[in-house]
DNA sequence: GAAAGAGTAACCATAATAGTTACACCCTCT
DNA sequence: AGAGGGTGTAACTATTATGGTTACTCTTTC
């Protein structure tokens, strides 16, 4: 239980209820979501608010028959929108503590890193960018269809 | 303590063996290093272990006058071959248990993933190998040059 | 009033990281 | 031979993030 498999999470949530919508399901509750990640509603919630509080989903209804649905086509929806909603901690961090300040290196290296892991960041969302929740299902679907 | 500064702990180090370089200096203990970084010798020398392993780094003697050094110029010592020799964990999970094999998007997601993933690792890759250690101490000691 | 849904707080187990101590080992120097 | 300066590494601690889980509140439909 090391890594961060958020990004993953949101990812599946949103091409399951992509693929609901295409079905005539307009909307999925959180138990519905967490059984195809055999996970549990409430990692659900919790890994979905943001995106809720984002614009990314809302949720239709309230009390029985409530569930959530997307609030954009899923063409219009990038991973990086979702990486964005979801405040992904950055790959790489500065000094845990202040270097030496009497060091040339260590007074000047901090904005020169910090400049370097931006464009990094930068590549990153650039990546992301380029793939849809729709792109994403469709080449699941496409690439690796359920057997018979 | 959340983040992983590694890879600014491995890189600050780079630099300031080849700042001492420079100045005529051949080799540093771990507690140098570790001084000009306000850290412990024994984390650096964990952090360096593993550059020393692939070949970016050695050790210039044993006993009393030992110290790290350079094993290839500085101009040709890019941050991807720093990150890469750490094994930096990847930015992304998939999923922490296999995901449901009957459902659509669980049978198929994990590959239209992991390849997006690939693709992000190389971004990331290709950002760090454009810069050198030798680009970050120029870069550090031009724009941020100590006081006075 | 019962049940289904989301929203959330609280707690647990696990793992990674940084920090630190302690000690073994190797070598140089006196 | 012994002292001391180096690295190598194991072991432990504290902190934090993550995923998992329970338990509760609130709202709404039936």
């Amino acid at each position: 239980m090391s890594g961060n498999s958020r990004l993953t999470t949101a990812v599946h949530a949103l091409c399951w209820l992509e693929l609901a919508h295409r079905r005539g399901r307009p909307t999925l509750t959180s138990a519905q979501i967490a059984d195809s990640l055999a996970s549990h509603p409430v990692l659900i919630r919790r890994t979905l608010a943001p995106l809720r509080d984002r614009g990314l989903l809302d949720i239709a209804g309230r009390g029985p028959g409530a569930g959530w649905r997307l609030a954009r086509p899923a063409a219009e929806l990038s991973l990086a929108d979702v990486h964005s909603a979801l405040a992904e901690p950055a790959p790489f961090d500065l000094h845990p503590h202040e270097p030496k300040q009497t060091c040339p290196v260590g007074y000047g290296i901090r904005p020169v890193l910090a400049h370097i892991y931006a464009e990094v960041e930068a590549e990153i969302t650039a990546a992301l960018a380029r793939r849809t929740i729709a792109d994403v299902l469709d080449t699941t679907l496409a690439e690796h269809p359920l057997p018979q």
